[in-house]
DNA sequence: ATAAATTTTTAGACAAGACTAAAAATATTT
DNA sequence: AAATATTTTTAGTCTTGTCTAAAAATTTAT
């Protein structure tokens, strides 16, 4: 069994190894988890002790397969409460965060399985981000970012990059929600922001809303 | 805000007290709390810092009002989540406790009322335990023990006084649950064993059974 | 009303998880 | 390749919540 503490250093060090591989420093583990490098060291060699990482002094460190299924099986529970807390309780995509990150640390193999039951075993979370199954196997999404479109092409929005609050309120008050149809109208040479069309309504955003955008074709 | 620690302890106090009334002893909580004295003493003090209790050396300890409520609180929580684990995801009636004790220190006020619109804003939970409001009033509900009818008389199953896995697996095999009619059919003069019809059946049940089930007539 | 038993508190220690400050190792400049 | 800068680790401290052992207070028994 793993302590909050502990989940929250696998989960952080399975996001930042999915981004820049294997080999990850003491440093980007402290400033993921807003704590210090010294705090990370010493958490670090009791999850080594505990065989979920791989940890050489200097050196950085890399998930083991246990480690890998220990923050998927994390990452999951995260997942499909945040569907739960949009699908049954009226929450909104920028408020399931926090509420997730607790929920998350529930411990009950039972109640997680029938939440996925629950729930019609949803593929993805409120922002897109596919839930890993029970084993901890992600399914890969096939999505482009919106900036990738050209002009008169058109796609489904399927998720977002940044899921911060403000960047979440933004897409709402523009009705710009997962499973929403987007048509590019015409694209700025200047500034490379958007026109676009979602619901009827035609709206411009910048390039860089654009580019937090994922859409499948 | 309160710890995980301090909310478990404010419950067991106010268990304690609506047992047996006000002036909680360190050993009671210590015994509840499967703890040492010693430790009782350290907390209560913390608390009493907090002013969530009355603590005097040598002379036990009393909830305040803010106390109260705050017991009141994950008290709710625990209950309604109950009710979610239930009616929601098929647990039966003796595995929600477990899950239930994590969930209740789960924090976020929209989170916990939100779930008691989805659950329909339920008064019980699945032992037919009152669910306080969100101001930690407790609506008394009327009930009888079971063991207190007569013969041809009847009542409605509303609750159990003894929520352990044990009783509550033997009530589920014999197909007593919450609502449902029980009639008591004879009582025997030599041991107070009742025999009852429930869904048509008749079964005899012993005199502590009997004693640990309420009836509403 | 004393003596004996019990309960409660104090004092000191420990584990988890975090911190600061300083030392050691590694990287980057020049 | 030496000097400087950065990163990482170590050493020692703190807080929370627990524990044991011993002292103090209270209760029960004689």
């Amino acid at each position: 069994m793993f302590t909050l503490s502990e989940e929250n250093y696998l989960k952080a060090i399975f996001h930042l190894e999915t981004i820049s591989g294997a080999g990850i420093s003491t440093n980007a583990i402290a400033h993921k988890l807003d704590t210090k490098a010294s705090s990370v060291t010493d958490m670090v060699k009791k999850l080594a002790e505990k065989e979920v990482l791989i940890y050489k002094k200097y050196q950085g460190v890399s998930l083991t397969e246990l480690g890998r299924r220990t923050a998927a099986s994390v990452i999951r529970k995260h997942r499909l409460w945040e569907v739960f807390l949009v699908e049954k309780l009226n929450f909104s995509w920028d408020e399931v965060h926090d509420v997730a990150e607790q929920l998350e640390h529930i411990k009950s193999p039972k109640l997680i399985n029938e939440l996925d039951a629950f729930l019609g075993y949803p593929k993805t979370d409120p922002h897109g981000d596919p839930i890993p199954d029970e084993d901890g196997k992600f399914h890969k999404i096939e999505k482009r970012r919106l900036s990738t479109l050209q002009e008169n092409e058109s796609g489904v929005c399927v998720g977002v990059d940044d899921s911060s609050a403000s960047f979440l309120k933004y897409l709402d008050k523009h009705q710009i929600s997962l499973g929403k149809s987007i048509e590019v109208i015409s694209i700025e040479p200047f500034d490379g922001s958007l026109n676009i069309k979602v619901d009827g309504k035609d709206i411009s955003i910048s390039n860089k809303i654009s580019n937090n955008i994922y859409i499948q074709s």
